[in-house]
DNA sequence: AAATGCATGTAACGCGTTACATGATTTT
DNA sequence: AAAATCATGTAACGCGTTACATGCATTT
């Protein structure tokens, strides 16, 4: 492991900084509330929490928990915290959104038009799935955290997954809709 | 440079089944026509070329082109046209979002306000800047090709960046009017 | 006692970026 | 001739995933 000042170090740190906990609770606590726009895995997760022990960012702890399992879990420090106010002023980068659904798309002339309805329907699926999943990670968080300014910003990044699923949904009805109208030219085409 | 069966081989596949051409010009090839969901680094093109002709799917050429500049230059074999059929077929993967914006905005109790709406204010005008850019790269397909179907896809590509920028955008708006409201809490309770 | 699942971790690998190096061509 | 930029490439590195290994706890 080197030196990481990439995200996941700060996601992580941002986990313990809502409540102490093992790698395990941080890998479940990310994906029920910031799943839809973030991931973390095992992988990274445990070398990272070593690495910022070791930095004295978190303090481990050996847990003999309530029932006896569970084993080692991290407490953030103040120094930690202050690593992750400094990043936080730092302007997040702009992501490079890489989507294979789209490249493929773009050079969808070489299949054949059903092949890329289908993916595109399957695509809507998985986005229609996730506009119903924002209630209940809404529902969570209001029971959860009543405290403002704290959930209006989770509520915020809820939102903009509802924005965003929304808009692909919009997109997957109206490229159906061309994508039949290209079928029904191709129809009338070989009736010729 | 292992056995590659990503995406970037497909990229480039499909770039050279619109028209032969160098690692620089599909570089810029693609910045220019699917820049806004799709990067090619040099650093991945020149091996990858390599690669696919070695495995015989396109075939170098030496140019000596119209100014005598330029050199190595490749154009797609039936056996790269085949390959990237088959790969269209495929289920395009669902690509995890990660955003650095979002994993701030989930931890911003911890920042000022105005850090977090300055970052919201950078976005927006990014996305801004796309939206009208979409304009030019359609004005661009619609000059390039007139025959359909092809136009339809592209066009369907340059769609969904702008359902995505639109939805951004929104976002950011009703953010941003979220994040005064907080301020104006704030400045209320130092009243007191 | 065996099987299943919980929890923690490690190793290896591929992808993609960044930074660097180099020649060739055009511009000044 | 010098500087800039075009074009091609390589090396190294970090990130993140996947697959695997391992023990402990719980269930059957």
């Amino acid at each position: 492991m080197k030196e990481t000042d990439a995200s996941s170090k700060f996601a992580l740190l941002g986990m313990l900084s809502i409540c102490p906990g093992s790698g395990y609770d941080i890998k479940k606590l990310v994906q029920a509330s910031i799943g839809y726009f973030w991931s973390e895995s095992y992988g990274r997760i445990y070398p990272v929490l070593k690495e910022l022990a070791k930095k004295g960012l978190i303090q481990p702890e050996r847990r003999q928990g309530n029932n006896g399992r569970g084993r080692q879990s991290y407490a953030i420090k103040k120094e930690g915290m202050q690593d992750l106010r400094q990043w936080l002023e730092k302007s997040p980068r702009v992501e490079p959104n890489r989507s294979e659904l789209l490249l493929k798309m773009f050079f969808s002339r070489l299949a054949p038009v059903e092949v890329t309805s289908a993916h595109i329907l399957e695509r809507k699926a998985v986005e229609e799935r996730n506009l119903a999943s924002y209630n209940r990670v809404e529902e969570q968080h209001r029971k959860d955290h009543t405290k403002n300014p704290e959930l209006s910003y989770w509520l915020a990044t809820v939102s903009y997954g509802r924005h965003r699923s929304r808009a692909i949904v919009d997109w997957c009805n109206e490229t159906l809709a061309t994508l039949s109208q290209i079928q029904q030219q191709l129809k009338e085409r070989n009736k010729k």
